[in-house]
DNA sequence: TATATTACTTTCGTTTTGAAAGTAAAAATA
DNA sequence: TATTTTTACTTTCAAAACGAAAGTAATATA
């Protein structure tokens, strides 16, 4: 992760170099909601992100700090993947994609997304919260 | 913009299809900081993107109802682009990041980005009203 | 009148992506 | 115990997206 790595010092330009793709932030996503998943898991998730992106996305992610993988504790074949502080911390931006989408997108998004935005406007602070505690 | 656009309900994922790419938040971002933009103040931005993107990029944003491009008062070659407040209402993403970048890469990330992380930090809902009065 | 500027478009080689098939090891099943 | 299935990947390859560079047309400036 050298300065070449970043188009420029700006804030947000560098966030999105980290993490600014079509698939991170679902990957991040599911951990927030579920706390700990597995390849499979991933890979079952309605937007059918194909194996060799989520292979490489979560070595990616592990890589970067956001993430990590364990064994699982009976299965020896399972991986359980789960976020970091770093990880987590990307809760506030998931939250506003919730919150955009669900004013400008509400005809098209499922009532699983409408409850979390919901639940969201209700009382941010403790969704924010619950997502920190997985 | 029909239902096969998107890869699925999701909200996040949704928010994504149409804005998470690598430059549609940074031209929300220019739009955000500055109120009205041209081609080349996109242009010579420090992250320099290519004409063939910017000129991709603004069509889209505004095709998409992110954004209007209205002539330049006094010269005819100019537009001006501003944000809708569809566009406004991304804000609280970007702001999102900021905050995030501001925690995590404090050793990269610019001066002008750090002040606006603590104008985050000490008053956020009067920048995200600064942003909208653009 | 000549030069420079602005907002693009076009071209093209490179990189990234998605879809599909393949693999190896472990687990479940017969 | 033998066979099948499952899991977590890797490999391959064609298509899509991308960046860099050059080109264009209209307007503004010197």
């Amino acid at each position: 992760m050298n300065s070449t790595f970043f188009r420029s010092a700006c804030a947000v330009s560098s966030g999105l170099d980290l993490f600014g793709d079509k698939w991170s932030l679902l990957i991040v996503r599911d951990l927030l909601y579920y706390g700990e998943r597995t390849f499979k898991d991933f890979s079952t998730a309605s937007e059918n992100i194909s194996s060799a992106r989520l292979s490489e996305r979560l070595k990616r992610l592990v890589a970067m700090g956001f993430a990590t993988r364990k064994k699982h504790p009976s299965n020896k074949k399972v991986f359980l993947y789960t976020l970091t502080q770093k990880g987590k911390d990307l809760a506030p931006i998931i939250a506003e994609f919730i919150s955009w989408s669900d004013k400008y997108l509400h005809d098209h998004i499922s009532e699983f997304s409408k409850s979390w935005a919901k639940k969201l406007r209700n009382n941010r602070a403790q969704v924010l919260a619950q997502f920190q505690n997985h």
